[in-house]
DNA sequence: GTGGTCTAGACCACC
DNA sequence: GTGGTCTAGACCACA
């Protein structure tokens, strides 16, 4: 797993985040052995408590279960990681368009400007 | 001027963005005065210290200034302004694009995925 | 009298400081009238309160004295207004000497700097 | 970093300055860890939230940057630091020159003053 | 532990 | 009345 992180956002929400995606796209399969905490921490350049946090986050959720002394694995049901996948797409994307009218665009402004958007 | 602010962001820079979308819009002309810190914590429901940072802010970047004594009042190039909105819209769409490329989608996708969204 | 106001710094001190730079200087003599609160305040683009504020100030330090219903007046001593210009010169020595030596400055390179100061 | 404050001017600007000259001396190196937030309030004898807008105006300054939940480092540039003492040592300068002469006294009783100066 | 943000309330000088 | 500054204390998420 490639780590992509924007240093200037919290670093938790994206390590889970990812790790959704990356079971959504099937990346990451059911019951798969997820690497430690300290090896992601590692590859991520980030503080373990940090991926510690992100990973028991998941495991509220359901998306994934940890075995002590053994490590974390994918949980059975994929379908929670997608699920949440698409609601942060969607909850992205509402968020962008009421900042976006906040900044005095309309919808049809808001469309036309993605539509055009490059780099 | 009339708030509207999403109180899980934060709202010193909403206060900022939504000013300067008053001058930027040209609701709030050049030397116009603006309403005391403590009228827009009022009506804005904060509290008047982060009305003042919020202000203490936009005046570094030029857009208004302060009167000991008598008020703040918007700056005589509202340009910078205007500059700032089209920053954050840029900034904003760029950021929105980041974070919906790290949940799997491309840009096309993206693009697809707002052109189709409503409410 | 000319007024010459720094607005980014308070307005209050200043006018008293000039007005006893002008009894020191002897440009305003013992017993002479001075122009009225709302004059100076119009010719120096300033609230009367303000020039109010200020006349009571050195009124309180015996520098001038007013009449009521007719105006305000230089004092009968001179010598009060002069002292306060010497102590203001001192006391701002020292404070610029204090300033530039948390500069990291000392007191040979300040009095250096300042002899090759221009403009 | 031994803070020498002067309470009867503003604090917040002072703490700026103080660090800026640390910066620009090479006390503090590029990349090295600052007293946290909490550490400096205590040993300068102020409160947190002073410290914390300090920091935050030198970090809009680019001159140092915080890390959530692990603290604040001096910048990768320190010539903004030595920048900022050079351009401060200038307009303190201009300042005291400007107010001696509202003061009565021009460029060379200025200069001859500060010559003499001592204590 | 750290920074980030906000609230509450105070005091001051100035308009 | 206004801005400017500071204190005190709280809560949060992050390292």
């Amino acid at each position: 797993m490639k780590w992509e992180l924007d240093k200037s956002r919290a670093i938790c929400p994206q390590i889970c985040e990812q790790l959704c995606v990356g079971i959504a796209s099937g990346e990451l399969e059911s019951g798969a052995k997820l690497f430690s905490v300290r090896e992601v921490a590692v590859s991520a350049g980030v503080n373990p408590n940090t991926v510690q946090k992100s990973f028991e986050q998941l495991e509220q959720k359901g998306i994934i279960y940890s075995i002590r002394g053994s490590g974390w694995y994918v949980g059975d049901d994929t379908s929670a990681a997608k699920e949440m996948v698409t609601k942060l797409i969607s909850e992205k994307t509402l968020e962008y368009f009421t900042q976006m009218k906040a900044l005095g665009l309309d919808e049809t402004e808001i469309k036309q400007y993605v539509k055009e958007w490059q780099e």
